[in-house]
RNA sequence: GGGCCUGUAGCUCAGUUGGCUAGAGCGUGCGACUGAUAAUCGCAAGGUCGGUGGUUCGAUCCCACUCAGGCCCA
């Protein structure tokens, strides 16, 4: 007879293939339709708040891991702390100005883009930002992304850009903001500057010529040196800069000599002398070396311009090519205009904006620096303070939209001061009172607090917001005010920014300002702001603004990369204008490098995008893969990763399944009291309490990848290997309401109720999936964690099964000799004899009675008063183990003695025989 | 070149104030079951704890150097 219908197995129509690259997208509309992120923040109306500031990503291209990463993780926290029972609104952001857009838009118009005027760009860079943000928006949200969709953050929304002004003209009011130069690209062709990222790289051909600067006699009382026929001798290839040499630059660790040619001495590195010998074109006739003190003491001569040149010492400097000396001018080097800035030179730039020298240099005024080379060799000759000059070819810095070479050249620009008002030193006190996870960001951040030089604050663009400065059309002196920018911030806030460009200027500016000079009549000037600005004054913008959000947050969330970027640029504006920063707690994450732990990068080829990874397996997959990794450090991703993440998923998914499966006839009225439990029972329940408490701990010190391993392990070990294994014989065996099955549902019941809440904030989708499949009200994500009941926590209990395991551990090994030798299949076909030295152990067993064999899934236990040697030691206990010569039940499959008692069963055991009757008699 | 960080089995991670034969899960191999079944169970193999040197009675853990990798600067 088939009994397999007599019996309770699992029935649930729960799949075991999860198909979630089918079944989220579904859940996504549902959800979508349910509102469901306006449900849970109504849901915790009144609950006490958690703000997490969304860090806003560029709204260029489609998004990446790093992305991918960065919104799981935070997405995580916020559904975590929602089930918490806190109010956790997320405001997804996007930074939207700047010069990667610009470039893309006027690369696409290519020669259109010069003949259109700036609003037209601006127009274009506007709606190519609106175009990224809707893609990427829909990729997070594929992520399983709660938040504000339908209401995000955009630096270039009308309020947003407002807010920008606003705070500038605060900072500018506070006295922050000044005025100075600053050596930048610059494209004499184009009239232009040009940032970083618009430089092209090409070969040029320069001069490179050995200059000669004479030193003061009376600076250099060096014994064996001719202190009048004394020179220091730089290298450079670009003579055109010389004019606006103002100092020589040493190393303050390399060995200087002065060389001896003839009645002329040389000062040049020591290890540079060979190079000097072969510009010269003779040896040495000798050399002197000199101390940092012979050196510091020169007064040094300017070749063609009476004028001192500094001695100066930098570690800038290299020797790799010239003399080990450096040639500085601060107003055409970026390396010239920082060390200059520490020895307080002026940043002197006498070239306009065609490149041509201005009246700052007479001589040649009108002259176009790329033709001044020449000349300026030719000077030199004449002054006889030249050595050596060639042509080379080199690298050198072109134009991306014309092509020329570029130069470097001071200009005026914006800055935000670090020092003033004691901001700096108030900033490191805030550094100290910030929360850093992991704890080096805190000395990585401080650090760069400590020595940030001021923040450039404007840029030659014209995809941002400007800084409204006027020009007197008389004077030209600059104009701007608190009072000018706020006047321009309430334009923004009614006509829009774009107002700056197209607006009247008597509308920009308010009634009555006037010039020092008398002048009522201004001109705009068209710089704009660092976009780093714009999302650096976020926490004003979006915090101050959101009706659910609250200033400061209390946690910021990004690559450790922002401990440069955003972190900075949102601190210094906050710290400026409200004393503190805008984060009491600044988590960080790593990379995402690929299986070889080696950068993403198009050129190597080794790019994973999101979609591939979701397309296949599902951003429940993903998102376990994020929680999967310790991304304090950086974090791996690969083929066999995901397979990896996959299977674990699965493993998770069955447990769920089998938990289901096992309750389809179980009602919370059918639930058995605690004191009712078995010992067994009452372990798993200690092990689930234990496990909760460690889970929410983990989550709440944001270590996800312990929640992760934690719940796999719980899964794994103590569910599928132990106690689901042990208790089919009582779920599957024993009549559907005996009181046995039924303690064993409840504790499924609870391990339901717990475990997918514990889960959610990882596994949405899935969690959600189970939630709505056991038709709860809802959603889970609006739910708290379960509170388990307090008498779970039986560590008693807990160390009396934990010896039972430890035996049965013994068994198992046992077991496998017997089924190696093809003696026994099943662990039920074996008896087993046991020496437990250790009395408590040996008492628990002997208090389980029956239930040893159960436990141990074996046919009969005996216990021996003492060890016989036909046992085999093992770490608990000696066992002796052999096959049994009971039948098998057809039935339970359990082995018995004696089967068949009843005639109309002969095939079954007693237990069964009972139970087939009372079935018979429902 | 500078600052910060990382490096434990094929993979992802544990490893508590330095102290017994360095652990787990997954994967792999072998086996069992066929009443969680494209599931489930068992057993086993796998590590010079990146390398070298040092401190110590003793170092995966402390120190120095070094190699590989990452982020940010230059």
């Amino acid at each position: 007879m088939d009994y397999s219908k007599t019996v309770n197995l699992p029935a649930t129509d729960f799949p075991m293939k999860a198909d979630l690259p089918r079944r989220e997208p579904a859940m996504l509309k549902q959800w979508d339709k349910e509102k469901i992120y306006q449900q849970i923040l109504e849901s915790r109306r009144d609950a006490e708040l958690y703000v997490l500031h969304d860090g806003p990503p560029y709204a260029n291209g489609h998004i990446h891991l790093g992305h991918a990463l960065n919104k799981t993780l935070k997405d995580i926290i916020v559904k975590h702390k929602t089930m918490m029972g806190f109010k956790a609104p997320y405001v997804p952001g996007w930074d939207c100005h700047g010069l990667p857009i610009e470039h893309n838009v006027t690369r696409e118009l290519g020669n259109k883009a010069e003949s259109l005027p700036k609003e037209e760009i601006r127009k274009r860079c506007r709606e190519y930002a609106e175009k990224f943000v809707t893609i990427q928006m829909e990729e997070f949200r594929r992520l399983g992304v709660f938040g504000d969709f339908e209401n995000p953050y955009k630096t270039m929304s009308l309020n947003y850009e407002a807010t920008i002004v606003e705070v500038f003209g605060k900072i500018l009011g506070e006295g922050y903001v000044y005025r100075s130069k600053k050596p930048i690209y610059w494209c004499p062709f184009d009239v232009t500057a040009l940032a970083e990222a618009e430089v092209e790289y090409g070969n040029h051909t320069s001069p490179s010529i050995y200059v000669k600067f004479r030193v003061e006699p009376s600076s250099a009382a060096i014994p064996g040196v001719d202190a009048d026929n004394l020179y220091v001798v730089i290298w450079t290839t670009t003579p055109w800069t010389l004019p606006a040499n103002l100092a020589v630059c040493f190393h303050p660790d390399f060995r200087y000599a002065a060389v001896r040619f003839g009645e002329e001495y040389y000062v040049a590195a020591e290890a540079l002398i060979p190079q000097l010998e072969s510009a010269v074109g003779k040896r040495k006739d000798g050399e002197i070396g000199l101390s940092r003190q012979n050196i510091e003491a020169f007064t040094v001569h300017h070749p063609f311009i009476k004028r001192e040149s500094k001695v100066i010492f930098g570690k800038h400097v290299t020797l790799e090519q010239g003399t080990g000396i450096v040639h500085t001018a601060p107003g055409h080097g970026h390396e010239d205009y920082i060390v200059g800035r520490e020895y307080g030179l002026d940043v002197f730039c006498p070239v306009d904006e065609r490149g041509r020298f201005t009246d700052d240099f007479k001589e040649m005024k009108g002259v176009s620096v790329f033709d001044a080379n020449d000349k300026i060799v030719d000077l030199l000759k004449e002054k006889k303070a030249l050595i050596h000059s060639e042509k080379i070819e080199h690298s050198y810095p072109h134009c991306w939209r014309c092509k020329n070479p570029l130069i470097y050249r001071a200009t005026e620009q914006w800055f935000f001061s670090i020092d003033h008002s004691n901001l700096r030193k108030r900033g490191i006190e805030n550094v100290n009172t910030t929360e850093w996870i992991p704890s080096w960001g805190r000395s990585r951040f401080l650090g760069m607090v400590e020595t940030r030089p001021d923040w450039c604050l404007s840029r030659q663009r014209s995809w941002g917001v400007p800084i409204p400065s006027f020009r007197c059309a008389q004077c030209g002196e600059n104009l701007m005010s608190a009072e000018s920018v706020k006047f321009f911030a309430q334009v923004a806030r009614k006509k829009g920014i774009d107002s700056w460009y197209t607006g009247r200027i008597e509308d920009l500016i308010p009634e009555g300002t006037a010039c020092r000079c008398g002048g009522d009549s201004f001109v705009r000037e068209y710089d704009i702001l660092d976009v780093w600005f714009d999302s650096g004054v976020s926490h004003f913008a979006v915090l101050d603004v959101w009706k659910d959000l609250r200033w400061p947050s209390d946690l910021y969330l990004e690559g450790s990369d922002q401990h440069r970027g955003w972190f900075q640029s949102s601190f210094w504006p906050a710290v400026a204008l409200r004393g503190r920063p805008p984060y009491k707690t600044v988590l960080t994450h790593g990379f995402v490098l690929d299986e070889e732990g080696k950068a993403m990068s198009k050129l190597t080829g080794n790019v994973i995008p999101p979609d591939e990874i979701i397309k296949v397996y599902g951003a429940d997959i993903l998102r376990l893969w994020v929680s999967s990794e310790d991304y304090r450090n950086d974090v791996r991703i690969g083929m066999q990763m995901m397979k990896q993440i996959a299977d674990s998923y699965r493993k998770i998914r069955n447990t769920f399944k089998f938990i289901i499966g096992n309750l389809y006839d179980f009602t919370k009225a059918d639930a058995c009291p605690y004191e009712e439990l078995s010992d067994i029972d009452k372990w798993i329940l200690h092990k689930l309490y234990a496990l909760s408490a460690r889970i929410i701990e983990h989550y709440e010190k944001f270590e996800f990848h312990l929640v992760y391993r934690k719940i796999l392990n719980f899964c794994a070990v103590e569910l599928s290997s132990v106690y689901f294994d042990v208790s089919k014989d009582i779920l599957y065996v024993e009549p559907a309401d005996s009181k046995k099955r039924r303690a064993n549902q409840t504790v499924l019941a609870e391990m339901l109720e717990s475990l997918t809440r514990l889960v959610a904030p990882i596994l949405s989708f899935t969690a959600e999936e189970i939630w709505r499949f056991n038709k709860n009200p809802g959603s889970i994500h609006r739910e708290h964690y379960y509170l388990l009941d307090g008498r779970f926590n039986n560590p008693e209990i807990e160390a009396r099964v934990e010896r039972l395991v430890g035996i049965k551990k013994d068994v198992l090994k046992a077991l496998e000799l017997l089924r190696k030798d093809k003696i026994i299949k099943s662990s039920l076909e074996a008896e087993i004899t046991l020496y437990v030295p250790d009395k408590s152990a040996k008492n628990i067993i002997q208090d389980m009675g029956s239930e040893i064999t159960r436990f141990l899934q074996v046919a009969k236990v005996a216990l021996a008063p003492e060890k016989t040697p036909d046992m085999r030691d093992y770490e608990n206990s000696s066992v002796r183990i052999q096959k049994t010569r009971g039948k098998k039940c057809a039935r339970c499959w359990n082995y018995f003695d004696a089967i068949g008692a009843d005639p109309h069963h002969p095939e079954l055991c007693g237990r069964c025989t009972d139970i087939i009757h009372t079935m018979k008699h429902e």
